[in-house]
DNA sequence: ACCTATTCTTGATCCAGATCAAATGGCAGA
DNA sequence: TCTGCCATTTGATCTGGATCAAGAATAGGT
């Protein structure tokens, strides 16, 4: 292998612990000698391009999945052929949590755009938790917090408009970017409005024209795949109120 | 404390190991040694009353709960004061999981029919874990399994029309009764029609309807709270394929 | 047993967002 | 550069289920 190869995979293979996502990621509040152990069973992969799978719905689980650039998206079969999109994964986050109970993969993963990925046999991953407190302790909170994630996702898909979901799919964004060090405010989307629409419960159509009355708006502005979100206080205040739309539902049992 | 009393505790306060629930619960393929672990920690309340709270939204997070006779509603707030029912659960199943992460409940849960609670401290529960890799593994799964649930849900609501819904719900329940060595056709509903409602994203209206609905078309026979399935498997027809009803988008993307 | 507050049911109407239809604009591949 | 396929946008119409409005049936409290 000769040297130059050994440099350019280098710049892709980080360490853990020379990795800028260690905050966000597994890694997170980990001692030095923790995250010296993780890493030596976090296999880094070349890069995936648009399009390939990390797994499909009916695999045999075997590992997690953790993004390291780009983005995946993470969908299961509906029945009759059309598909529920799950997520939209961003650098830093776990991939195939739900895998853990069944042994099988229940949806299918997809990257976005050209992405760097690690990959974390999970048997390993398991031995090393139960050596490892902290570690342990890392990982129920990961899955629990893909729990309360869920959880969030019911409430939007159960008591919010269309209006309110796509404000609370474009703040959701920011807000993780912003994390990444990005701008929260400018940003492209690897996604297209089909699959925004899917996520959110929504029909293209009604995507694309919230796009173009939020721009109308003021709110922000549109641009194919470059979005600027020009006012987000105003975003947030859709999101939680339904501002004078429609009644609440006083929900006492 | 009189025979009596001590007796009479007996009858709720079951060992682990000795309890019928054992094979769905934490404890699920565990050694009986394990078992005898989790048995010390393992904490048996005296029965509470509908209407009593576990927990509530807010409160910091202590223990995982898990229900032993009875049946426990979790919800979480809304914005603008309404709220989001995230779950119905019946003996054997474990409640508080998704607080580990914040270590805060994000949600409140309130028993709907008297009913008896196991509570596991979870630092202690977390301990053990360390020791015992069985138990370990068996509380990935648990978490990982709640994610799964949480998945199915999503496609519930962001897929399915009202009537593909409700029948979905009856189907879960039925499922769940019947593991549990109850009747998967004949039994109380806990909950309100309203509750049933919030938690599937419908109007009470329209949950009455369709209950309605489904007693003209023989599917099943209702009276107020009593529900006898009559053909689970046109239920089963129902939930999958929407039938004849709304054509299915085709979500390739 | 009586009264009152809920809960549930049923009917009428309304509307947010789906569906249908069509034009436009990018982009990948030859 | 040209071609054709998608993705996106925009407009028109339709409809499932929400909302509004009463009754009817229950359950709880005194």
């Amino acid at each position: 292998m000769s040297q130059f190869k050994v440099i350019s995979l280098e710049s892709i293979r980080v360490a853990c612990k020379n990795c800028t996502l260690a905050s966000l990621c597994l890694p997170m509040g980990l001692s030095p000698e923790d995250v010296e152990r993780l890493d030596e069973i976090v296999k880094r992969a070349r890069p995936l391009h648009r399009g390939d799978y990390l797994f499909r719905e009916g695999d045999r689980f075997r590992a997690l999945y953790v993004v390291k650039t780009g983005s995946v998206k993470t969908f299961a079969p509906s029945s009759e052929g059309g598909e529920q999109v799950l997520g939209f994964h961003l650098p830093g986050e776990i991939i195939g949590l739900d895998a853990i109970d069944k042994d099988v993969h229940a949806c299918s993963a997809k990257v976005l755009e050209t992405s760097a990925i690690c990959e974390i046999p999970f048997t390993r991953l398991e031995d090393l938790t139960a050596t490892t407190p902290s570690l342990q302790h890392q990982l129920y909170r990961l899955l629990s917090k893909e729990i309360g994630q869920d959880t969030d996702m019911l409430l939007l898909l159960g008591k919010k408009n269309a209006e309110e979901r796509l404000a609370a799919f474009l703040l959701s964004l920011s807000q993780r970017l912003h994390k990444r060090g990005l701008s929260p405010s400018d940003f492209y989307l690897s996604m297209s409005r089909h699959e925004i629409g899917n996520y959110l419960g929504l029909a293209v159509e009604t995507v694309s024209r919230l796009f173009t009355r939020f721009q109308e708006d003021g709110l922000m502005c549109v641009d194919r795949k470059h979005i600027q979100l020009l006012d987000l206080p105003a975003l947030e205040s859709l999101v939680g109120g339904s501002g004078q739309s429609r009644r609440q539902q006083q929900q006492q049992t």
